[in-house]
RNA sequence: GGCCUUGUAGCUCAACUGGAUAGAGCAACUGCCUUCUAAGCAGUAGGUUUCAGGUUCGAGUCCUGACAGGGUCACCA
């Protein structure tokens, strides 16, 4: 039993000897106590005093002295208004601490037999990641790691979108004016090559829009009409017959920006255990269609269109096949549920895309639920704000994007700028210091986007945004670096730590227990991330602890101490304190040097 | 216009899901490197939580309404 379980424990005696109530468990909630009052736990009395029939200082001080007689580890309390503010003994606290660093599974719950499948990314072929993207693929991949380690089995899946009218502007475009250019012979990323012709397309086509409109035409005639779109989607009918030139090019192209995202994906440190592709997948759904039909959840209109009515749930009609039989995006996503379903027995399945499509989704589950799917309730879509510019949003097809790999690899290069000039990389091979510089960058964009709600559109200022100072990813990396740099010479100074039995210790520093109370509370931030899908708890956490070590490492001298057995326990408050975070900062994905 | 969503310090974000005097970082200003890494620590200053009502012991958090931003309401994906 841990140190909360037994204080509401002696809550629920003491309610019942005082005022004769019996108090379930989850009515017992603990919170942290304020800094500015003395104590640890604070249990609230205002809600029980219609039970108690006495003021809120009588019925907290009764529930104080009798924590104090009987429950160990309470040693003394505070009443200030209905607020009991319960303090511990120092026994508790190396209790609490040597719990911690003798569970070898710390951070890790064993595997509670489900299967959830994480799918982010999911990237159109037509055009380079942007930064956008990053905030997708960095949110996906830390998901898939603290689902795990919440005890799930994660498969991550990328569904890629390689077909349709979009990738077709590219392919025009490019064999329009590509003048067989490669990505080899321009020297770039393939998926910069197909990025490069999607936005030339777009200009090609406003100029011969623009032109139609001087000759006469309407501006809605012109935008239907203009040649170039036609050719698009002359282009796609021919793919999707199969013709062997358009599905050539349509081949040599793809396997161009696959080249091109596998290097970015390499960069960005995050992978994938399955990949489905649209050109796969498109046509499936149609006999979800007819099943819906027979069970008349959905219905046709006299065109012979396809509808489910969600009315009676707060939404409208929508339609889930074309007239003519084709399908639409909603089509498509029917059938690839199904499919990822019955390629894994999914219990759950999470999707990770932009807010833009809150509806889309809210749709697609409400429907796969009432075709009575067993894997409804477990469907999830993380949905995430968007990432502005101070110039506003960004646009692809107008070419204000930051784009990903620039943005990465100018992180990367500040990071070398700062680091040499703080004057930090003696004793560092040319290898270790561009890994270092890989890390650091990469950290600090990483967590930079990370730390927020993902929920919330947040703003990014390619001048200000992403420091190395503060709240930030290098913050954290360098109190890991420091403590590396204690255990280096604690090793040299022989001292031993691992195995040395602390409970002689008499007194503790009041950042000591601060240190170990925060240490104390990472599995409960893991459950809550994996519970709300957010990986900012986890940033907001290990910021704290970050804090809370440094504040430790000031006002304590470690190599300074006389009593041996302190010394020890700092040591290995420290490696804790270093496993913890070195264990935090892989969830969110990011790395931690040992030296920087 | 309907629906969804957001609004907290000059800026970027928190607030343990209804608890105490709303907290951090950046930017500004003050201190602290002859002992463990100053990418650090300590401090000063900065707030009518967009506004108006309501619910209650208690509201940034819940309800109603206004105002402002964003999204969506495509036979695009």
């Amino acid at each position: 039993m841990n140190t909360q379980e037994s204080i509401q424990n002696g809550i629920q005696n003491a309610f019942k000897e005082h005022f004769e109530v019996e108090l379930t468990k989850d009515q017992i909630s603990l919170v942290p106590t304020r800094k500015e009052f003395e104590g640890t736990y604070t249990f609230v009395v205002f809600p029980f005093l219609r039970s108690t029939k006495k003021s809120p200082e009588e019925s907290a001080r009764l529930i104080g002295e009798y924590l104090k007689d009987n429950v160990p580890e309470v040693v003394d309390f505070n009443v200030v208004k209905g607020f009991l503010n319960l303090v511990l003994g120092n026994a508790s606290w190396i209790d609490l601490f040597e719990n911690i660093r003798s569970n070898p599974s710390f951070g890790q719950k064993p595997s509670n037999g489900q299967r959830v499948m994480v799918e982010y990314s999911s990237p159109n072929t037509n055009k380079p990641l942007h930064l956008g993207h990053l905030r997708n693929n960095f949110l996906g991949y830390s998901v898939a790691q603290i689902l795990e380690a919440n005890g799930y089995e994660v498969i991550k899946a990328n569904l890629v979108n390689d077909r349709g009218i979009h990738i077709c502007k590219s392919m025009v475009a490019y064999s329009k004016f590509g003048n067989n250019e490669t990505p080899e012979s321009l020297g770039i990323k393939g998926d910069h090559l197909a990025g490069k012709y999607y936005v030339l397309f777009d200009k090609e086509y406003k100029k011969e829009v623009q032109k139609l409109i001087t000759e006469g035409k309407s501006k809605e005639q012109a935008e239907k009409e203009a040649p170039i779109l036609l050719e698009a989607q002359n282009m796609l009918r021919l793919w999707e017959a199969n013709d062997p030139e358009v599905v050539a090019l349509w081949k040599k192209m793809n396997s161009w920006v696959y080249e091109g995202f596998e290097e970015t994906y390499r960069k960005m440190g995050v992978s994938f255990d399955k990949y489905y592709y649209e050109s796969d997948t498109y046509l499936l759904g149609k006999d979800i269609v007819e099943e819906g039909l027979k069970k008349g959840v959905f219905f046709q209109k006299e065109d012979k269109s396809t509808w489910v009515d969600l009315s009676s749930e707060g939404l409208d009609e929508k339609l889930v096949l074309r007239g003519d039989g084709t399908s639409v995006y909603m089509t498509q996503d029917m059938g690839t549920a199904d499919l990822k379903y019955n390629d894994f027995k999914l219990d759950k399945s999470v999707y990770v895309v932009g807010n833009e499509q809150d509806y889309h989704f809210d749709v697609l589950f409400k429907i796969m639920r009432k075709l009575g799917r067993p894997y409804g309730d477990g469907l999830f879509h993380l949905s995430y704000g968007m990432v502005d510019l101070p110039s506003g949003k960004m646009k692809s097809r107008e070419g204000t994007v930051v784009d990903a790999d620039d943005l990465m690899d100018e992180m990367i290069q500040t990071a070398e700028n700062h680091t040499k000039e703080l004057g930090k990389i003696d004793g560092f091979t040319p290898e270790q210091a561009t890994e270092l510089y890989e890390i650091l960058g990469m950290g600090a964009l990483k967590y930079f986007l990370l730390k927020v709600d993902p929920k919330k559109r947040m703003l990014f200022n390619p001048q200000e945004s992403i420091e190395f100072q503060g709240n930030t990813g290098p913050f954290i990396q360098y109190s890991h670096a420091r403590i590396k740099s204690i255990l280096r010479k604690a090793k040299q100074l022989g001292i031993e730590y691992k195995s040395t039995d602390f409970s002689g210790i008499s007194s503790l520093h009041e950042s000591e227990q601060n240190l170990i109370f925060i240490l104390g509370e990472f599995e409960k931030k893991i459950q809550l991330a994996g519970q709300e899908y957010s990986p900012s708890v986890i940033a907001q956490y290990l910021f704290d602890l970050a804090k809370d070590y440094n504040r430790f490492y000031a006002d304590v001298a470690i190599f300074q101490e006389d009593d041996p057995l302190l010394v020890s326990f700092r040591v290995a408050l420290s490696e804790m304190t270093a496993k913890t975070i070195k264990k935090g900062m892989g969830l969110l994905g990011i790395s931690v040097p040992d030296r920087m």
